[in-house]
DNA sequence: CAGCTTGCCTAAAAGTATTAGGCAGATGAC
DNA sequence: GTCATCTGCCTAATACTTTTAGGCAAGCTG
């Protein structure tokens, strides 16, 4: 029989496309196996199961995103990296919402620990340090980040913010235009030493 | 054969329990129809399908989650009232992280108009009122706040803050003062007419 | 070109989703 | 209380997905 040329990467790949076109949720192995017209059992050779060739699709969206944003707060300092950085997310999910989906499955600890999820903490960790925070404020400041990233861009594209009126682009703007605000007046920890 | 008294609210219901106990993703029909101690089929006369399912129980997570937060709202306003809303969703997720999940199900635009989720939107309206924000601003702040909690509490259960060294009560502890802080001196637009 | 590796195959078992049609247990009429 | 009806749960059947075991031949190695 013809050899298509099948290798762990080139499935990803492919389950990274099919999770852009059909939703990440709908990647199958036999979904991908026919869209390699071949046999389902075949993939079973380069892929350990259903739930590894999962987890390859998130790797591989989490470390693309990793690199668009490496690329993006190259140069960039202050509000202006804070904005290039959001922009990042928010672009990265409206173009391929299925491995934006991807990147959100739920790692166990040892592979988010060798995955580009840490990089992502130490670029905001980075660009947090245009502004003035104490360490742990920093830590603080990393996880807001992340949350409101995350949680925009996830509602957003759940059709959370759908037919109201201001328009997402602008609630997004003033949303940087917030954080940054937020960040240059972040409030002291409360007295008591447990801060 | 024994009547066993399905209905779709038990279903429903039964369903939720099953999502806090092995997870959203692995409520099927059949895991449901075990349960019961019934047939798969039998379950076919009160649901729909799988969907249906999923989405009753989606439904059911945002109106006890309404609940909650109407419960915590009252006879509260500033800063009580955005700890006392935030704790609701977060303290939500982590008693019932299936429900969690199955909340965060996308709906069809029908579905949502007419589910518990606009009273959530409602709620932190009413919410900003004590804060001084223009019409439009509110709007941006509901979807800010939206995007923290929602974002916050997804990647605290997703374990993306885990042994990281200050404790995630601190850092939501943080956050809501800084929320507060941020509301109360909400950045104006720029002057430009689009703002 | 002979031999070996291995990529893709067939075969098969198990689980899930869904539909069609049947029987019996509950419900209501008298 | 008996009968008719309704409807809840059943059996049966189809289709799809996942996964494992074992086979054959394509193509590299020498």
């Amino acid at each position: 029989m013809a050899r298509v040329g099948l290798t762990p990467e080139r499935l990803t790949e492919a389950g990274a496309e099919l999770a852009d076109e059909v939703g990440f949720d709908e990647v199958t192995v036999s979904a991908l196996a026919r869209r390699f017209d071949v046999k389902v059992a075949s993939l079973y050779s380069h892929v350990k199961n259903s739930q590894d060739l999962r987890t390859r699709i998130a790797l591989l969206a989490l470390a693309e995103l990793a690199d668009r944003a490496a690329d993006a707060l190259a140069g960039r300092a202050g509000k202006d990296a804070l904005g290039a950085l959001a922009d990042v997310y928010r672009d990265y999910a409206r173009e391929h919402p299925g491995r934006w989906a991807a990147a959100q499955l739920r790692l166990d600890p040892q592979t988010a620990a060798a995955s580009a999820g840490v990089r992502h903490a130490q670029m905001t960790r980075a660009l947090l340090r245009g502004y003035d925070l104490t360490e742990p404020d920093q830590t603080h400041a990393v996880r807001l980040l992340g949350s409101v990233f995350h949680g925009y861009v996830s509602l957003e594209l759940g059709g959370g913010f759908s037919h109201s009126d201001p328009g997402t682009d602008v609630t997004w703007a003033r949303i940087i235009d917030a954080l940054d605000t937020l960040l240059r007046n972040w409030p002291a920890p409360p007295t008591d030493p447990r801060g």
